[in-house]
DNA sequence: ACTGCGAATCAACACTACGTCGAGTATCAC
DNA sequence: GTGATACTCGACGTAGTGTTGATTCGCAGT
């Protein structure tokens, strides 16, 4: 609606202290629990005047969510480059994917795992989800023709369910021994012969 | 609240009727997009009658998901009750479920994989969720003892991993190429060595 | 056949949250 | 100083939840 020019300070300071307020108390409870009025009166405005700054509190989300997307790419890039069955990159991967799950919770909990009504984040998750699919199956793909991995589901199917996974299973622990757990059933599901 | 008596007939017709109404509603959209409203005049009645016949709309979820709940455990009860790489009974078990998802989607979603704020949901998700993973550990631990499955995680994280990566990929396409690849990930998860 | 009591019903109310409108005030450009 | 544009908010409309209190229904007991 009402969107504001080029803008780049005052009202600038403003966005940022309802971004501020946001992830204040995201840290230790949903947005769905979290009202407009208090991300504005954090911010030290009114309700409508938030309505200036953001379409709705998922632009709130969003927003925050895009701050931290390209460090989730970044965290398993070098893995997603790689080839072999070489479990040490993998590992570093998931551990500092693992620390951003700590730190963000909530935020790529309601992102990434809930399935939430609202087309935004459908589409945040979907596109996400589908860029480290693409990427993973690549890789498996690669290994399967280097030797490297047996054949079996389509990389596609098997990646998605792998990266499903570990979004899920961080997103309810993301403690330092989940990582060992993820590690070993990737390596399992990619490169383990079946018994 | 007003909770009704022991009563048989009248009352016990209108409450399958809401039951009706919202397995008919869930078909198409999560209970967070049905009103109360609109499950109080598919039964035919008020909304202050709802109230008469359940707490809330969590009462209407938890009367569906107990429905439910005993044919989820018994779909899985063949495959936990055995032991050994086979993985006929696991694909059984696992198409089964598959079946379920896809007849109760939005149902199940909501209870097992979204993080509802609701307490009661999430005390049903952890009660399912745990009664899996306890049952899938001992049937792990029991193969590994047998010398069926190599050593590993400790089986209850790797069975906790591996009941939320079934749900999580289960609850977002539960068409029956995924059961392949479901099984493919648990077989070699379990039973197959690491590369 | 009535009477009494619990089952069942709902209009009306109170509350919370969302989003909008329109009339304002601040701020800076010239 | 005089626009224009950034920014602000009181007041409003809407949609949903849950409660109250009066009322009617159904039937068991005498």
């Amino acid at each position: 609606m009402g969107r504001r020019r080029q803008g780049l300070s005052k009202g600038d300071r403003r966005e940022r202290a309802i971004l501020a307020t946001a992830r204040r108390l995201l840290a230790d409870r949903p947005m769905s629990r979290i009202a407009i009025d208090e991300l504005a009166a954090g911010a030290g405005i009114s309700r409508p005047s938030f309505y200036f700054y953001f379409d709705s509190k998922v632009g709130v989300l969003t927003a925050l969510l895009d701050e931290i997307a390209g460090q989730m790419a970044a965290d398993t890039g070098d893995w997603l480059a790689g080839s072999g069955a070489d479990d040490e990159s993998l590992r570093r991967s998931l551990r500092t994917s693992a620390r951003l799950w700590r730190e963000h919770g909530p935020l790529l909990r309601q992102a990434l795992v809930e399935e939430d009504p609202d087309p935004a984040l459908r589409a945040f998750r979907e596109r996400i989800l589908d860029g480290f699919v693409v990427k993973a199956a690549e890789r498996i793909q690669r290994d399967r023709d280097a030797g490297f991995a047996p054949p079996g589901p389509s990389p596609e199917a098997l990646a998605r369910a792998l990266v499903q996974m570990k979004f899920t299973v961080l997103s309810s622990a993301s403690a330092d021994d989940v990582v060992d757990t993820l590690v070993t059933i990737m390596q399992r599901a990619i490169y383990g012969t079946c018994g």
